[in-house]
DNA sequence: TTGATATTTCCAGTTTTATTGAATTATTAT
DNA sequence: ATAATAATTCAATAAAACTGGAAATATCAA
């Protein structure tokens, strides 16, 4: 089970900026469809058509967000998403940015008997 | 009920850009404070300390993301939050980017018995 | 109409991002 | 050792974002 941690309002917006750029976000989202194996950059660059250097600036940035984790396999790097980072990103959003309807998916859930997340947590 | 409208990759990026920069994602917080009733520039130029121009240009940036919205009341100007946009933002991360958990309220909560949502609908 | 208030638009300056090719580092294979 | 592969770092540049003051716009009040 990926670490629950949590993020505060600085992670939140250095996360967001990692993924409000179009590269950036389909590097992402190619990691998530990767799954635990990962993906090389070589791999990505070739997929996504991005030249090496632009990758590596890209990937650079998701990693200092804490969104994706690298580790080296011979001459290789393989890249991973850091999934519980990206779950404490959208938790903070539902707890801080959602008032009214934690998201999409729990609305149509079922309401937990005990404590249903109240939609603000400042107010 | 806030309109379920959807996010294309386009619009999440210029979503997710708006709430990247810590100005902005204060404001919106503000406004999500705020609820419907909203706010105007005035007060939330006042409450964040933000010169008046620098604050119209964040709230244009909300706003071209479709993150808020504005109706004149007077001389006045009142921001609302778009709540319906956010919900449209993180059930796009939900969906795509965050393979394996879709967000943390989910989590802990039932599996709905017809069709719980796949992690990422790409892959 | 004149004046005051609320807000945006315009503008100039500064800072940050993004891109590309060349150089560099690390690892493996011969 | 030498060469080849994988990736990053560096340097230069172009483009975009952020800021704050001054000017413009809109509304209300007297």
């Amino acid at each position: 089970m990926p670490k629950p941690s949590i993020i505060d309002e600085t992670g939140a917006v250095t996360a967001l900026g990692a993924l409000a750029q179009p590269h950036r976000l389909r590097v992402f989202r190619a990691l998530i469809g990767a799954g635990p194996s990962g993906q090389t950059p070589g791999a990505l660059s070739a997929s996504l058509g991005l030249a090496a250097s632009s990758l590596s600036f890209h990937l650079r940035e998701l990693s200092h967000a804490g969104l994706v984790s690298a580790e080296r396999d011979g001459r290789h790097l393989i890249y991973r998403p850091a999934i519980g980072r990206m779950n404490a990103l959208l938790a903070y959003l539902t707890a801080h940015c959602c008032h009214g309807a934690p998201c999409d998916l729990a609305e149509t859930a079922p309401t937990p008997r005990k404590s249903r997340a109240r939609a603000c947590t400042d107010c």
